[in-house]
DNA sequence: ATTATCTATAGATCTATAGATAATGC
DNA sequence: ATTATCTATAGATCTATAGATAATGC
C-alpha cells in the first residue's frame, strides 16, 4: 500500500546493478517483516513496495525464509562487529579494574547510537530483531550472530564481579537483553502508558539510564552472596 | 501435526458443552498463537488441533482476529486482578512506607507464580503474551488490559520514591516490562547461551532476582537526581 | 552470450459462508 | 424447536516454477 523509494533507472555495472536490487528487496523486507512478522508478509508485499514482480524475489533468493535470514543477517555482522569493538577497547582501557557499568555501556550505547544515528533503515533493523526476539527461530537466529559478543560482555562483567555465580551474571543477562529488546520494539506503549512522557523512539533517554539501572541491578544481585 | 487433547463425549447440558468446546478453542489457539503468531497460524491448524472442523470456529468467534483478541482476554482478566490485589495488599501492609522492592515483589512474584504454578496453558498463555507484546497490536492489547494494573504499580513506587522524576519511572518500568516479557518468552536461549546453567522454564530463579535486581535500578536512577 | 526482469500459470491453501445433519431441550 | 457440528464449496491468495523478453557484456 505505501509506496516504496522509487528507483532512479540509471544503472551501471550488472554487479551494482545486482546488489541494488538485492539492498533494495532486503530493506522492503526489514521493514515488514518488523511491521507484520515472518508469516504476516508475503513475498507480494515485499516485491510491491520494491516495484517489481514477486518473482524476481526468487530470482535472488531461494525462499522466504532464505530472505528472513538474510534481512537478519546482513546488520547482524555490523552491529556485532561494532560492539565487540567497543568492548575491546574498553577493556583495553580499564585495565585490571573493568566495571560493570563500564561494560554495558560499551555494550548498550553502541547500539542505541548504531540505530539511532542509523536512520530509518537502522531503526528498522532494531525493530525487526526486537519482534523476533520473543519467537523460536529469531532466538535461533541471535544465537548465531550474536553469541560471541553477549559471551564477551559476560567475560567482562566476571572480572569485574569475581564472586558472582555464573547463573547470576546470565540471569543479569537475560534482564538486561529484555529491557534492550523492549526498547528497540518501539511498539508506543510506553508513550501511551506514560500519557507522553515517554518515547518509544527516544534511545538517548534509554541511554541515558540503562547502562546504570542495569549495572545496579547486577552489583545488588553480587551483593546478595548466595 | 501434535495431536491435541481427546475430548471424552460425555456430554451435558449444551450451556456446559458451549463452554467446553470453547475452552479447547481457545486452549488450542492459545499454544499454536504463542509458537508462530497470529499470522504463522491457520484456523484449520487449531481445529485439527482440536479435533473439530474448521467451520466451528466460526460458529464461536466472528473470524481469526476475534480469536486472537479473545485469547488474550480470557487470562487477562486473571492475571490483571491478582496483581491489582498483590498490590493493594502491598499497600495496605507497607503503610507510609512502600519500598521499591516490595511494590516489585508484589507485581513480579504474583505473576510469575500464577504461570509457573498454573500448569501448561498458564505458560502457554505467558509464552502467548511476550511473543505479542513486542508488535503495534499486542503492545494496544496490553495497553487495554493491563493498563491499570501498570499504572496501580507506578504509583506505589512514585510514592516509595517521591522525588524520581516522571520519565525514570517510567523508563524504569520499560526495563522491568522488557526483562519479564523476555522471560515469559521461554525461547531457550538463555539455556543454550549459558551453557545449560541457566533454563528458561525456571521462574523461580528468576523470582529469586528480578525484584530485587531491578529495584537496585530504581534507585540508581533515583540517586542520580536532576 | 549472459544476466536481470517479467509473463503465465500450476497447485496448494486459506478464510468465510450457505446449507445439511446430529444432538439436546422442553 | 433450538443449538452444535459437519459437508460442500466459492473466491481469494500465496509460493514457486517454466519459459519469454529486455538489458548488459564482450
Amino acid at each position: 500500500m505505501a509506496d516504496g523509494p522509487k528507483t532512479k533507472r540509471v544503472r551501471r555495472t550488472k554487479a551494482e546493478q545486482r546488489e541494488e536490487t538485492q539492498e533494495q528487496i532486503l530493506d522492503a523486507a526489514e521493514y515488514l517483516f518488523a511491521q507484520h512478522g515472518l508469516h504476516g508478509v508475503t513475498l507480494r508485499d515485499v516485491a510491491q513496495r520494491v516495484g517489481v514482480h514477486t518473482t524476481l524475489l526468487h530470482y535472488y533468493f531461494d525462499d522466504k525464509r532464505s530472505l528472513f535470514d538474510a534481512v537478519f543477517a546482513r546488520r547482524a555482522a555490523v552491529t556485532s562487529g561494532r560492539r565487540m569493538e567497543a568492548l575491546e577497547r574498553y577493556e583495553a582501557e580499564a585495565g585490571e579494574r573493568p566495571t560493570v557499568e563500564g561494560a554495558l555501556h560499551a555494550f548498550l550505547d553502541t547500539d542505541l547510537d548504531l540505530y539511532f544515528e542509523g536512520g530509518e533503515l537502522w531503526m528498522n533493523y532494531a525493530a525487526f530483531c526486537a519482534r523476533v526476539s520473543n519467537t523460536p527461530e529469531g532466538a535461533e537466529l541471535m544465537d548465531v550472530h550474536f553469541d560471541p559478543v553477549v559471551l564477551k560482555l559476560v567475560a567482562i562483567l566476571r572480572r569485574a564481579l569475581p564472586d558472582m555465580a555464573e547463573a547470576d551474571l546470565f540471569w543479569g543477562y537475560h534482564f538486561v537483553t529484555g529491557a534492550l529488546m523492549n526498547t528497540l520494539a518501539r511498539t508506543g506503549r510506553i508513550d501511551r502508558l506514560s500519557g507522553g512522557v515517554c518515547h518509544s523512539d527516544d534511545f538517548p533517554a534509554v541511554k541515558a539510564r540503562i547502562a546504570r539501572f542495569m549495572a545496579a541491578g547486577f552489583l545488588s544481585l553480587a551483593q546478595e552472596g548466595r
